[in-house]
DNA sequence: GTCTATATCATGATAGAC
DNA sequence: GTCTATCATGATATAGAC
């Protein structure tokens, strides 16, 4: 009988990680059935379209992310150490990011490219994770400043992982998530006029 | 007679073009025969597979920016300007990265996932950057930290075309080109024991 | 709800006339 | 060297039995 929802968990399941692997474009349907224990017929049954199972996909990243952040609320006490707790969730899986990159940013450059519609949906992932983290840079007392950091910091992250990832050198990531820390200790200390996230010393004699 | 390599050039300028703008997998050899005006049973006198004609859209860009570090080198007068000069050459062609991102990493992100023995070459690409780069910051006065700095810049500048993609919004790049210029700026009176990257404020009295 | 069979189309690649 | 077929394959998607 209805166990329906199962076999539509188990197709978005194992999308999720072969679009991952392998791209969006990269994947077939039959990489999924092959992938999952999945009979080609069925996709069409759960979904429309490939598109309509990518828009399931992203769905349950998103779900997961905002699991994870909440989680990262929890855990942490500071908001500094919330701030590197996503850094090294996102940049730490070793074999997984040096591999297959950033979940969010392999898919978004991937549907920006192919002028995809559900690029705005997968956006939402960024746009999620931005806030989060803007969050924190306000409870540092940066509001004014706390989106910018937020942004910079994601760019950082992305940087981090595409040249991880091309290079094939996890020491990259890695040194990056060290100047990360170093530069968000150093957060309070620094002023610059124009962008807090420059490595502009300090502005007046603020030790 | 024998304008077979004015052929093989136009083949290889667009698919240059095309595999930019959609990518190597979401670009047809039909795509390249429209997008010139190029017949698809040529293709394969000039190249036995799509893959050879990657390989020469590689060579191509390498000599090419092969051609952009000397012009650098030649027009600006410091360190300090020349490495501004290279940020500005691939991030702010507005309109391009907005909407493709950049070459190389896009590239090279492809390349990876579908783990084409190709990356190797392309991957040369950013490995040219970063010795420029490196020989820059050498120049500068930092040469232990040069790879380290180098690649630094490489994260940084990677990480701005993929959220400025994803997020459609220029000003993430425009916003960190200018960080960028603030950090340079600052480089001379900053010494983290760590990495030369980080935020850190001035080890001492620098001033 | 699930599965098999199949339609339809686009792909990379080949054969062969010119 | 160029061009016109054409092939074989694998893609998304559909029809319909169970």
């Amino acid at each position: 009988m209805n166990h329906g929802r199962r076999t539509r968990d188990e197709i978005v399941e194992t999308a999720h990680r072969l679009f991952y692997e392998h791209g969006f474009g990269g994947t077939s349907l039959s990489d999924i059935a092959n992938g999952g224990n999945l009979k080609k017929g069925n996709f069409f049954y759960h979904f429309k379209t490939k598109d309509e199972l990518l828009i399931a996909v992203i769905d349950r990243r998103l779900a997961r992310s905002v699991a994870l952040l909440s989680r990262l609320e929890a855990e942490a006490a500071s908001p500094e150490e919330r701030l590197m707790g996503f850094v090294r969730s996102q940049l730490e899986d070793e074999g997984e990011v040096l591999q297959y990159g950033c979940r969010v940013g392999t898919l978004c450059m991937e549907l920006a490219r192919m002028r995809s519609p559900a690029l705005q949906r997968a956006r939402e992932e960024f746009v999620l994770h931005q806030h989060w983290l803007a969050s924190q840079f306000t409870a540092m007392g940066r509001p004014e400043q706390a989106i910018t950091l937020a942004t910079h910091l994601l760019v950082r992250m992305q940087g981090a992982a595409i040249m991880a990832q091309s290079l094939e050198d996890p020491t990259i990531s890695a040194r990056e998530i060290d100047s990360i820390a170093c530069w968000l200790k150093a957060l309070p200390f620094r002023a610059c006029p124009h962008h807090a996230a420059c490595a502009a010393p300090p502005a007046s004699r603020a030790e």
